[in-house]
DNA sequence: AGCACGCCGACT
DNA sequence: GTCGGCGTGCTC
């Protein structure tokens, strides 16, 4: 009999897996860790099957060096999740899973060690077994301390050998053993009564529970959909099942996180996000796929995460473009959400105040059931939204006296006001108006920006710095300036203009560090800071009292960008900025600045009807043939040079051209937006379809002859299916 | 991706 | 005469 072989795969970018010699292995062993040598060094990778043989001639095999049997193999679920993204996003299965698991999991080292909360008492057979154990042997010292001690601890195990933890599972699986208390108590604390709407949506998707169904939860800020989740969480606990929730973002966990903690308190929550230390990182991991965690709340790697007893999928914010990963396998969390729901035979709640389109279409396709929260739950009224027509005004640094009015009102009040200018630092560019010389950054097709506070200019693409030139570079000319707007100059604008006023300026410059973010909402919820001057940073999820003014600048370039998409964008952060004004006892004004005041995008803004937009946004798609009418995947490649990048795609369009699949439209290669970034021309083609299936068989061949290209080693390519940047 | 082997320029 | 450029080929 031929020893066993197993199938491992490996971070590796090859689309292969690599079989070793393995003689201890067993089919218990799928899914397990191995360490194997690979070239001259040695990797981790992931057993995907044991085997009798393989293709190879067995010369060619080498054995494994270990297979690492110190935690529970992946289940066949996760690894299905694995093969799917490999699948669907064109990427080596075991750069998925490289990707997918904690980097220290990724090593050979001790896993980190595990709180055990379970007490364990010696049962009648442990009394009967421990009659014929050997008096010295660990079995027997664990079985008698724990007919002493009554019930030990998982340390008190520890305490009588080191090797007692290891020896648990078959101690309890031989009945000796019986655990006293299974930890954790799930029960909820009290939440407030639930309205007719949120008792509806809850109902509904409780009814789900054992099946696959997708629910679209839409409600503005404030309809209460935080507490739709808590509900549901409840009844997925009492059911004995994990739930997962994904938010896009790293700065929305700790108040999630304390919300659910808050109630459920005995709940084991785990979060998952890429800030988090690698140690922690793997513990949540492992106790996740240990079955130990009930709550796993994270960012978009946290969809990853193994959940053997995962019964409920919560993605909050979904149409937010974080859930999308832009380098390396460039998923979206949300779908792959959504299919491992399908996968789990469970039901996944997407919830959002301006779903993606993709979403909204599916509901309105009855794909996904939709649920609407409308009123907010909290009693205020909507912000009123209005637009200043800025055609036939005069603008003040940017600002209509509309506007100024407003905010100096709001000063009178001892209320907030919020400008929303999402573009940061001082200004845009600096130029010299006498010979045209511009701050164009030599790393990227783009401008430097000014960033005065340090003098400095800044490519905001490739994180380039130079000092503010005293004179033109070009011409020697000493009268440069900047021009155009951004956060710092109108921070300085209003200074000059309300020099009573305390103004803070909310951007990733002035908030580069979770403590001063933390420092920053504090002093606006103290009422410490009267104007606030922000970019989409404060946008996202934070209450604010005492805000009861949000003025807009800017939002116009939007409406006519060459991103099909950009209007969805406008509209989702604009009713999230509005969405910070007017809560508690004061009413909420929006003014969007614009010379456009009857578009309707701000007409349904100002009605707050996403539907309208929606169906608008919707059927200008359909007419150009955009998504989710179109199934899109983008080939793109980056190199020293813009011709050799046009030349490598011009030569992968003419290999697809020659695979025959009539349902799949292909494109030819243009230089993209930002041609130039960090020294790197960028190219890329496009290709779609109105099948799905279409278009993923051709991708599956179309990839892999890609690969066999011999494309200079300086050019790098990658495919991005699903594209959101253009 | 690493990391080898493998043939052509500027150095002790 | 060597050290070293990165071109192409392989990793079970």
């Amino acid at each position: 009999m031929n020893p066993p072989i197993v199938r491992v795969a490996l971070d590796v970018p090859l689309p292969q897996s690599f079989d070793y010699i393995a003689a201890d292995a067993s089919a218990e062993d799928i899914g397990r860790r191995a360490c194997v040598p690979f070239g001259r060094g040695e990797k981790i990778g992931i057993v995907l099957e044991v085997r009798s043989e393989s293709d190879l001639p067995p010369e060619k095999l080498k054995p494994v060096r270990a297979i690492l049997r110190d935690a529970p193999p992946f289940p066949a679920d996760w690894l299905a999740l694995a093969e799917f993204c490999s699948r669907y996003y064109q990427h080596p299965l075991g750069e998925v899973i490289a990707l997918a698991l904690p980097p220290a999991l990724r090593r050979r080292n001790a896993l980190p060690r595990l709180s055990d909360q379970r007490l364990f008492r010696i049962t009648e057979d442990g009394r009967l077994a421990l009659k014929d154990l050997k008096p010295r042997s660990i079995a027997a010292r664990a079985l008698a301390a724990a007919e002493v001690a009554g019930a030990l601890s998982f340390a008190e195990l520890r305490g009588v050998s080191a090797d007692a933890p290891r020896r648990l599972p078959e101690w309890l699986a031989q009945g000796w053993l019986a655990v006293v208390v299974e930890a954790p108590r799930l029960d909820a604390a009290a939440g407030p009564e639930l309205l007719d709407e949120q008792r509806r949506a809850v109902d509904e998707t409780a009814g789900a529970f054992g099946r696959f169904a997708a629910f679209l939860l839409h409600g503005v800020t404030g309809s209460g959909k935080t507490e739709v989740y808590l509900r549901l969480i409840e009844q997925a606990l009492a059911r004995g099942s994990q739930a997962l929730v994904l938010v896009p973002e790293i700065a929305l966990t700790p108040q999630l996180e304390a919300r659910v903690s808050g109630r459920f308190p005995g709940a084991r929550l785990v979060s998952l996000h890429s800030s988090l230390a690698d140690g922690a990182r793997a513990a949540g991991f492992l106790q996740a796929l240990n079955g130990e965690a009930d709550i796993v709340l994270g960012t978009r790697l946290a969809v990853f995460t193994p959940l053997p007893r995962l019964g409920l999928v919560v993605v909050d914010e979904e149409h937010d473009p974080s859930f999308k990963q832009q380098e390396g396998m460039r998923y979206s969390a949300r779908d792959v959400a959504v299919w491992r729901a399908k996968q789990r035979n469970i039901p996944i709640v997407l919830g959002s105040a301006t779903p993606s389109l993709e979403s909204w279409a599916a509901a309105q396709a009855g794909r996904y059931r939709l649920l609407e929260l409308t009123g907010r739950a909290v009693a205020e009224a909507m912000p009123a939204v209005r637009c200043v027509d800025i055609r036939r005004e005069k603008l003040q640094d940017g600002m209509s006296e509309h506007l100024l009015r407003a905010i100096a009102a709001r000063l009178e009040r001892g209320e907030q006001s919020l400008i929303f200018l999402n573009r940061r630092g001082y200004a845009p560019v600096l130029a010299c108006p006498a010979c045209g010389w511009a701050s164009r950054c030599t790393g990227c097709a783009a401008n430097m920006v000014v960033h005065l506070s340090d003098r400095r200019l800044r490519c905001h693409h490739c994180g380039r710095e130079e000092r503010i030139p005293v004179a033109c570079p070009s011409c020697g000319n000493q009268d440069i300036h900047p021009f155009g707007r951004g956060t710092q100059r109108l921070e300085e604008a209003l200074a000059a203009r309300f020099p009573q006023a305390r103004i803070l300026r909310v951007d990733r410059d002035s908030t580069k560090s979770p403590s001063r973010w933390h420092g920053v909402l504090e002093t606006i919820h103290k009422g410490e800071a009267d104007i606030l001057v922000g970019t989409q940073m404060l946008a996202k999820g934070h209450d604010f009292q005492l805000l009861t003014l949000v003025g807009v600048l800017n939002a116009d370039a939007a409406l006519f960008a060459a991103d099909f998409r950009a209007p969805e964008r406008l509209f989702s952060q604009l009713m999230q900025v509005g969405g910070r004004s007017g809560r508690a006892a004061l009413p909420g004004e929006v003014l969007v600045q614009t010379q456009y005041p009857d578009h309707p995008l701000y007409r349904a803004l100002a009605a707050h009807d996403f539907a309208a937009f929606a169906a608008a946004q919707l059927a200008e798609r359909e007419r150009a043939g955009f998504p989710p009418f179109t199934h899109q995947a983008m080939l793109r490649a980056e190199a020293a040079d813009l011709k050799q990048a046009l030349a490598f795609l011009k030569t992968a369009k003419e290999t697809g051209d020659a695979l025959p699949s009539p349902e799949v439209a292909r494109y030819d290669a243009v230089p993209m937006r930002l041609h130039r970034m960090a020294y790197l021309e960028r190219a890329q083609l496009l290709v779609e379809s109105h099948s799905r299936p279409a278009l993923q068989a051709f991708l599956a061949t179309w990839v892999a002859a890609i690969r066999e290209l011999k494309a200079p080693k300086s050019l790098r390519w990658h495919i991005d299916v699903d594209p959101l940047e253009f």
